[in-house]
Parts: C-alpha cells; structure tokens; sequence
DNA sequence: TAAAACTATACTAATCGAGTAAACAATCTG
DNA sequence: CAGATTGTTTACTCGATTAGTATAGTTTTA
C-alpha cells in the first residue's frame, strides 16, 4: 500500500527533466545531484523509464537523459507503472488461482477490490508532469 | 502498493462474521474453516479488530467471536486500517523529514499523492459490509 | 477443576527492498 | 583510432518485512 523508493525517486527525476529546457540533455549525476539521490541506484531506475517510452538517454560524453515527449504526455500513472508494472492492489487481482479460497470468480470483496484499483489508476493518471514541474 | 495478506483474511473472516445471524458467536476454527485461512494466523489477526472495535470476542468454552457493531457501520477501510494501519501512499506523507530532499513542504509530488491517498481512503471507505455479505 | 476457547509473545524461513559493485557497450574528442 | 566519458546490464549484499508457526498463559463455563 506504499509505493517503491525507486519509484519516488523516478517521480523526480522525470519531474526534473520536465523542468529543463527542451531538448536539453541532462547526465545522471547532475539529476542525482539535484534530486538527492544516490547515482547507482538513479542509473539502475532510467532504464525501466526508457523502456517505457517516457525518457530518452545519449551514451558517450556529453550524454545523459531527456523527456521522450512532451512533460503534459507524461503522468504519474506512466512512471509508477514503467517502475513497479501495474497497479494491483491484492494478488487475487493478479491471478484468480491465488485466492485461498478459490472465490476470485464471485467474491464480493474481489470486485470491490478491483473497482477500488482502477479508480486508483486514474487518480495516479490524472497528474501529468507539466503541471507537476511548474 | 498491495495490500497484506492478513488485510485481506481480515476482510474475509468480517465478511464471514456479517453473514451470521445477528448475535451469533463463532468459533475461530469455524471462521478459519469456511474462508480459508490458517487458524493459528486468523488467531494471530483476530486482536487487532478487537482493538478496533470492529468484532468482540468471548472467551472459554462456547466462545468466539462476533461482530461489535453492525455491518453496515464496518467499511473495508475500518479494517484496513485496524490491521495495517493507516493508508500511505509514500513515507513523506507520514514523516516529512524522510524526504532526502527535505522538500516535503513544497514539494507538488507529495502534494499529488497527498491528494491521491485521501481519495484512496475515501474509496475503501465506500464500501461496508452489509453489502459485501449479500 | 479440567477442558475449551481466546491472548500474548516469540520465533523462523522466505521474500523483497534499497543500495552497491563491477564489467561492459556506446560515443565523442583529440 | 585511443582513451576518456557516459549510460547499460547483471549480480551481489544486507536488513526489513511478510506470512506463518509454536508455546505458554488467561478466561470462562460446565
């Protein structure tokens, strides 16, 4: 029920890069530096955020990350889902097989779980980085 | 960003204890029994929503447990939070020196999961158990 | 007073989280 | 093209947490 340090720690990055000129490239340990957080583990968390379509890196001297597209395209859903995958608030909602008692199917408390976790996912999506950097 | 396993029993055996007749006291191996839960864990559990004031308990032969108070006055957020606690979306929220940016202040993330995490609470509290025992 | 029930506390094994380390691959510059 | 720079990948560690078990104790009632 609580998010994953890394994924805080991906909240600011991109929030970060949202608030640099665009286009501008931007190397891991400056974000760390600003962000306050340790290099190795900021370097381990990037690839999860390139992967997911949300940052872009440049190898080489004179590299480092920039925003894939523009900060209003980018909400909280997108970096927490790229981070730690989807949203799941009880591993039944995973995979119905888990439930003890093997009432997935017609388990009110199931449904009641799910609905609660898909209003939990738009809550996550309805904030984007443009509003978030300002 | 899960809940526990002793949440969800939890959720299960008050559900359970909603569909009894009014009054009735229930045996935890009963309990254990019908949601499918090990005894010694439920028993383990079984405390926390005493202190909550979510079920009593009676000692002694012919004992066990029954609810407090009435089904539709118990919501799922009543015994989230009397087994785990209250709902945090991030550590900052609970003790804003946590942030290693110290920024926790003026910070718009934590301003976001703020906003987030009442909502959350506000819909786990949507749902009581007069309905989820139908 | 003995058995039946819950209570409290301590223990354990496995998993997960946060962070570190090291070897590697790509890129630029002189 | 050599070497420095910067990101990538994978593996490792250590401590905390989770899920569950065990044991000794307390209350109640027949």
């Amino acid at each position: 029920m609580i998010i994953n340090q890394a994924t805080d720690y991906g909240f600011r990055a991109v929030c970060y890069l949202a608030q640099q000129p665009q286009g501008e490239v931007v190397e891991a340990h400056t974000i760390a530096q600003n962000i306050v957080v340790p290099i190795r583990f900021l370097l381990k968390i990037m690839p999860s955020l390139i992967k997911a379509g949300i940052v872009k890196s440049q190898r080489g001297v004179g590299g480092g990350y920039m925003l894939a597209r523009a900060p209003q395209e980018i909400t909280l859903l997108n970096v927490l889902e790229a981070i730690e995958g989807p949203i799941r608030l009880n591993r039944c909602l995973i995979d119905p097989d888990y439930c003890s008692r093997n009432a997935a199917a017609y388990c009110e408390i199931h449904d009641a779980l799910a609905d609660i976790q898909k209003k939990l996912s738009q809550e996550f999506d309805r904030y984007n980085f443009a509003d978030l950097a300002d």
